[in-house]
DNA sequence: AATGCTGACAACCGCCAGATT
DNA sequence: CAATCTGGCGGTTGTCAGCAT
């Protein structure tokens, strides 16, 4: 048998939240720690759906929220992310500490369509609108061009489901000693190592995934940070990765970082290896665009 | 000043994979 | 092992402010 639902809809507000309900959500948080969707509504006093409190959380309440315009460079960033990774804002935002992809995603909506298409590229593809053929849908079946040469990303803080988005919420707020892998202390893409991405993993799937830490890196480097950690394995591996981006078809060439063992060699979605998949290519990892994204060992 | 249009963004909806019973 | 729920994601919609007419 499975579990009770996880609220009365009947009984549950909808619509713009009101401060006093920011307030409540915020208080309960700070108290008790996230986690616990279903039954926190309840116990904050909230007529709300946990759905819809987790949301708000996320995306408005949590206190490391970067708020105001986007940069430049987060700009570019993210026009860079979504060429590799296509509309996994999730992931994208785990690239961007302090945004949430729902703000990435209405920004890429109302800002950077505009921006690349008035650049003369697809946003879609990344390609130059010209060289899309009337009639044929774009880039159907292969990946994207890759304006970058190189893109470095943690495997812990890709996905916020795996702890990404800079932010580990746990079940219990309050100082648990849950010690993190070496590999969490990845520096943000300001060159700064927050308390958020220190912070443990938020269930015992995240904990356990931090703990089976997948130690790969995509080593294709936008970000200061994971790249000038990765700097010195990318004068052993650069040429390599680079080397495999030009000879793959696609975008993920997965480095091994030094000192850790190379292990399998078989061609895996990279969701799957990121740890929300249990393997095989999953509809994730294809984009609407034909995008593929897996990932190969280097060993391979 | 009134009206309509457009852009921005907060919030909701539906779906999925994994967890739980 | 099947049924069911939870947490999370991406897509879409609703609302409102600002601007143009």
């Amino acid at each position: 048998m499975g579990r009770s639902p996880c609220c009365e809809k009947a009984h549950t507000n909808k619509g713009a939240w009101t401060k006093e309900e920011d307030q409540r959500l915020v208080d309960y948080i700070r108290l008790h720690g996230e986690g616990c969707w279903r039954s926190l509504p309840k116990a904050a006093g909230l007529l709300r759906c946990g759905k819809s409190c987790r949301l708000r959380w996320i995306n408005y309440l949590r206190p490391d929220l970067k708020r105001g315009n986007f940069t430049d460079e987060e700009d570019e960033l993210i026009i860079k992310l979504h060429s590799l990774l296509g509309n996994k804002w999730s992931l994208i935002a785990g690239r961007l500490p302090g945004r949430t992809d729902n703000e990435i995603k209405n920004y890429w909506n109302t800002h950077i369509k505009r921006k690349l298409i008035g650049r003369g590229i697809d946003p879609q593809t990344h390609r130059p609108l010209s060289s899309a053929a009337p009639g044929v849908p774009p880039a159907a079946t292969s990946p994207p061009s890759l304006p970058v040469t190189e893109i470095s990303l943690i495997s812990s803080s890709l996905d916020r489901k795996h702890g990404g988005s800079g932010y580990y919420g746990c079940k219990k707020l309050e100082p648990k000693t849950v010690p993190l892998p070496e590999d969490n202390h990845c520096t943000t893409s300001s060159g700064t190592t927050t308390d958020e991405e220190l912070k443990p993993p938020r269930s015992r799937q995240q904990q356990a995934q931090c703990g089976s830490e997948l130690n790969l890196e995509l080593s294709i480097g936008l970000a200061p940070s994971c790249h000038e950690l990765n700097r010195n394995a990318s004068s052993v591996t650069a040429n390599t990765a680079e080397s495999k981006l030009q000879e793959h078809p696609y975008p993920f060439v997965v480095t091994q970082t030094p000192g850790t063992a190379a292990a399998a060699t078989a061609t895996v979605c990279l969701c799957c290896q990121l740890g929300s998949r249990s393997g095989g290519m999953c509809r994730n990892c294809q984009s609407n665009d034909g995008f593929l994204g897996y990932y190969t060992e280097l060993g391979s």
